[in-house]
DNA sequence: GTCTGACTTGTAAACGATTACAAGAACGAT
DNA sequence: ATCGTTCTTGTAATCGTTTACAAGTCAGAC
């Protein structure tokens, strides 16, 4: 027999599909016919359709989370926060992977308009006016957590990276270290470009020039080695001229990297070459995900407040699933450094 | 004006219902007609509704993904190969997380009744009757990546474990290490009490004692780091005793561990006792997940099959949903040793 | 010109829930 | 006894699709 629906628990129970509508959703009814559908309810173990019941009630008390990368560390400190504030507001979560393409981020979207949630969380990795329009026209609540232009017109919680980045040099300065190479992301990335931005800034505010700046293909730990690759100099430091000569240390003292699975990368490819993290090199990772504590040394690290911005733009989302004709908030969470071993 | 219905298609296009919904399935029609739809669905932006077609016909080309910690990196590798098969086979994977208790997951199998998704991949960390029975009588296929009964009479995919830890020991053997120590997470866990009986099976073939023996509280870099020094003693290799004395070494010479989160934990802890890896101590991970490569000293690990057995878990799945009457499947990935520089 | 068959399109009945509305029951006040 | 309230329960419409069936059109064969 398959799936029992109300009108067979009704049949069972001798009443009305509609009062074992109103029993289940606790709607006044006398305790002898309650106790009659819950038997009945027992007895088939029946369990309401959500496709049937979405359908009429028009919510699905799903919400939706995107991420870019489901290998990136951060997203998994982000998803634990939204995960946390809207399974109390009564949602399901589910996460959604988008892949690093726009248009796959444009598609999930549009496809929002299907009904499968009722609100999304999404953070962009690349953003262009399509994806923009797509947000804007989305019949579903949406907020960016990450940035988008104010035009946009949409709920948007983002990180603070320039002065992350101010965070970052200035510990470095106040190590001693001058010497200071930039490891980004793609720069045709949201947080790439903002990174790059504020990294440029801060320099600039202390009055120093990079020794080094390079772009990752990604931002994962295979980009940062071959970004550490192209830094370091592929065959310099090779066996034989194992960082000890002038030439290794003199170039570079400090590294920051815009995010901590690059930062990893690039400590790898300093032991690879006999460099010492941080005696002889500092490194600094951006996000102070779960990966910065494990990692070894363990990772100074800018914290853009990934924890927090995932709970802000889940109770963004829930305000205004709430109330849809509220004003568009742009939230902006301030970083703090997470000093370790690794400066 | 509110999301427009096929039935505003339709009057916009001058049609009935039923031809724009055979436009848009693509059955035959004639091409004046399939354009004035087009035209219609593009003028108005018009997206067919999930919820009410998946009521109508049964299926919301969906399917769950439920992990127990989204933090630990072996389910990003699973996550990724599930994810691979079945986009590929024209479905939306969604991946929810149950938390470790086992009353959440028999919660989550039972919600898949209500119809969220067509079929659910479970890797389930602790299982009981309640869970076996919840799974049987699922109204959706459920197949599990992970051990549980044959009784259960589902399809099942799990790694060898015993044979993983054989690898494991024999490979330490062959390094000149006998002085084995096992870290283990909660032995009321499936894959807890797996490597314990292995642990066991390897070292009785190899005629080795273990030289310790900790159980930490659950599979996180965290409870690695307690079980570290539960292993290692809180004070004895305090500093001033920096593992120079022959008590330091003399006890443990290789550690082997449950999962790649467990051992990067107790490497933390070796090298807070400067105790060297792996020319000290070998240590040994299981999963052979991301981390494992992104781990200083890079990790040797056991690869329990991680991507197989997620490959093969959606396989199984998309053939039991095109098959319900199939019998129950249980496949066996088979181990292979991932040697890094730990050991 | 009629009939047959193939093909196109429309009408209306599902799918499984919620809920507006109506009807009936119970009860106290007059 | 009658009336009006209030409370409980049932009937049927509805959400937005798909699809079985019916009806209509058209071409070709006789």
């Amino acid at each position: 027999m398959s799936r029992p629906t109300i009108a067979r628990v009704a049949r069972a129970a001798g009443v009305s599909v509609a009062s074992v509508s109103r029993v289940l959703n606790g709607l006044p009814a006398t305790e002898e016919m309650a106790e009659r559908v819950r038997r009945a309810v027992e007895e088939l173990g029946y369990v309401p359709d959500a496709r049937a019941r979405s359908l009429k009630v028009g919510r699905t008390f799903q919400l939706t989370l995107a991420v870019a990368d489901v290998g990136n560390p951060v997203y998994v400190t982000m998803m634990r926060a939204v995960e946390e504030v809207v399974s109390a507001a009564g949602y399901r979560l589910v996460v959604t992977t988008t892949g690093p393409d726009v248009v796959d981020e444009v598609a999930l979207v549009r496809g929002m308009a299907r009904g499968y949630a009722d609100g999304l969380v999404i953070s962009p990795l690349r953003v262009d006016d399509d994806l923009i329009k797509s947000i804007r026209e989305c019949d579903v609540p949406v907020v960016v957590a990450g940035n988008v232009p104010a035009r946009a017109g949409v709920d948007t919680v983002r990180a603070n990276s320039p002065k992350g980045m101010l965070l970052a040099v200035e510990h470095l300065l106040a190590k001693g270290r001058r010497r200071i190479a930039f490891v980004n992301g793609p720069v045709d990335t949201v947080p790439g470009s903002a990174r790059a931005k504020g990294f440029r800034e801060a320099m600039k505010a202390n009055e120093l020039q990079a020794v080094g700046e390079v772009e990752a293909a990604d931002f994962t730990f295979a980009a940062g080695r071959a970004a550490g690759k192209e830094l370091l100099g592929e065959s310099a430091y090779e066996a034989g001229s194992r960082g000890d000569g002038p030439a290794a240390t003199a170039r570079l003292d400090a590294v920051i990297c815009a995010n901590d699975l690059l930062a990893v990368g690039i400590m790898h490819e300093l032991g690879a070459r006999g460099l010492a993290v941080p005696a002889e090199v500092a490194v600094i990772g951006m996000d102070d995900s779960e990966l910065a504590e494990q990692s070894f040394p363990p990772l100074t690290s800018v914290n853009l407040g990934s924890a927090e911005r995932g709970r802000r733009a889940a109770e963004l989302l829930l305000a205004r699933i709430e109330d849809d004709s509220r004003p568009p908030r742009r939230i902006v969470v301030q970083p703090t450094l997470s000093v370790r071993s690794s400066t």
